[in-house]
DNA sequence: CATGAATGAGGATTCATTCAT
DNA sequence: GATGAATGAATCCTCATTCAT
């Protein structure tokens, strides 16, 4: 117990407590979350894991909800700035080979993961604005517009609309079936091929005598 | 009382009885699971819903997951046959209306069971054998490939694998999304009009200078 | 349907069916309390193991205790009838090997129901007073006498008051562990040696100078 | 708040409390084992007449069938202490009233506790390995062999293994009756003295005369 | 009388959350 | 702030018993 402290400096070690136990407590729900999934794991457990006590989890948390939303939160920045990353380190590599790396940054991420992705979607929010999915899929759009103005052969804009939306479902279905399909991760290659053979079709401008323009209300 | 009954026909009753009561349950079960997702559904909510007891639920199902096991399958059954009855109906349209409108057949269906889909994806089976979603996934294939086999300017077989696998996860993908996403509805044609690009996409053959031949293991 | 029945014949059949249906469930019931004790046994596997339905079961039983009731008091008549027979039987052995004889058959018969009785022990009646205990106790104290005053080398009436307690509730005793004991199945001789010595000693007058006369309260 | 603490002392409330509230359940839950038997107590009763949540009362034992093994374990050492320590008191006595006293002082407990023993009988557990049926009669067998061994003029070792044999079941089978008797409690002497009578005979050394040599197998 | 579908009270057990220390 | 014992509502499921057919 220090005898003096400088003004204004009292509550910095307890901030740092606070943000080390936070940071502990998630990184224990994660794991929970992952191996149990969101009903089946229990805040006892969580604690535990955490090595605090259960009272000490509900002075950070107020309910086992706001738990996997913030991991959730924190997850979809992880996403976000890998796939960032991986883009800026794909620079100069031809199409297929960056697209190829970018995506299995991605997959990676997702098979290490498996099952929290199966905690997210068991998880039925009770206050649906809470949850932050529309601030994510916004930013991965703008992530992959960046990439296709990166690169000129690739197609821009409202010309692009179309294939960013087919790319990020695709993308997410895959991931989606490697985290719950067991065998997924053996065949992270032909995955991979499969996934990239797609996302170039789709960046191909369709033959003009293939498909009239469409009309529609 | 019937001066005569054909052999055979005098338990009719009751396994009418029976039938129509196993169908109340389940539709009950769908409708509860749709509604809180697997784990927070109650077998007595269901029982209720059906406006039976809770002992008769159990009189005709062993526990709460063969509810939901069943539910699947029945969902995978519907699922397939819709999408058949759909190419067989689109048979003489040119290929983007044909696809557009099987496409569209499915979204219909996954928009209107919303959040059912997410209590498949909550329910971890204790016996992975048990669940179907590999048969489901085995005759889906089946019937794409019966579709481009129909379509004589479509690739076949081996030529056909990557746009086969690359579609069915858009597919799954999208369906996915649109049930977690409340302005989906909202957004049928679009979503409907971006789909069947990346549908098409995948099935133009990629142009050969663009992909050189990828060697890998 | 019978046009015309002599009167007071018609209820013969009726009663014969009724005697061997209750024999019928009297006997499922015995079997299967006998394989897993009164509480976990349920009405429904014994109407079901005696052939015939639940509701049926409840035309002749008003409820489970009065199953249990009922074999026990059964059980209770067997055991005086098979003990009697082993008496008369055993009438010109010398004493050690009809007495011998006598316990033997009692031991046999425990031994082939072994768990029914663990059944009577878990029943606790609501009415005490319905349970034949009593009846079962008075007529084996006599059958016992009966035996007594049937050897001339034995003591008799008051005399042999002690020794008749002592002995029923040996024997009583060791049936019951020989039925909690899956060893006692292979031990049989042995055991029969330890009663019947058990026996033949009580039934020594015991030496004056050993015991003085008991004076109390 | 104490200046000084013995080392590992500063756990103790937290260990009393514990004992504590084990031994309040435990106690509740021997009483409403004895007033119902095993499978029609419920463990809710039991907390209640702990004065306990049911929470509480899983904190401490993991389920019901620990709480009447726990009981049994118990009960089993009291007895033995119950009958060492009589054994000793009654060092100087004359055979008769020693053990009259040793006898009687058991028959007591039993008394009073009733129809715990019901309980007992009617609880199969499902490991049997976990029940100490066993060792508690090793115990008790070494008990009366180290009577016999200090009353000279009593059999040991081989010569008294019949004896031994059936003072036990005897015994246990007087405190079986006066158990389920209602009447036993008030014939308390009259029991004794015929218990004792019994032991007496047991002990007594077989005239030769009287039984041949048993020749069996 | 026979049937067996339907009933629903009741039981063991779990787990999010609180609060006295 | 930290602790973890205590809470008790809520869950899945069973089974004795009834009653319409």
């Amino acid at each position: 117990m220090p005898l003096q402290l400088a003004p204004g400096q009292r509550r910095k070690p307890k901030q740092l407590r606070s943000r080390l136990m936070v940071e502990t407590i998630l990184e224990a729900a994660r794991q929970i979350f992952a191996e149990h999934g969101f009903e089946a794991a229990t805040t006892n457990q969580i604690a535990e894991r955490a090595g605090i006590s259960i009272g000490s989890l509900y002075q950070y948390f107020p309910n086992k909800d706001s738990l996997i939303l913030e991991i959730q939160r924190m997850h979809h920045d992880e996403l976000l700035a890998l796939i960032r990353s991986a883009m800026d380190k794909s620079g100069k590599l031809p199409l297929r080979e960056a697209v190829r790396s970018i995506i299995g940054a991605n997959l990676d991420m997702h098979l290490s993961e498996a099952r929290l992705h199966g905690a997210f979607e068991e998880w039925i929010p009770a206050q649906t604005q809470l949850v932050d999915r529309e601030r994510f899929q916004q930013e991965m759009v703008g992530l992959i517009n960046g990439f296709l103005d990166s690169r000129p052969e690739l197609p821009k804009g409202q010309a692009a609309k179309s294939a960013v939306f087919v790319i990020m479902n695709l993308v997410k279905s895959v991931m989606h079936a490697a985290v719950s399909d067991a065998k997924a991760a053996e065949n992270r290659e032909q995955i991979l091929d499969h996934v990239v053979d797609g996302i170039l079709a789709c960046l191909q401008p369709l033959p003009e005598n293939a498909t009239p323009p469409r009309p529609h209300h």
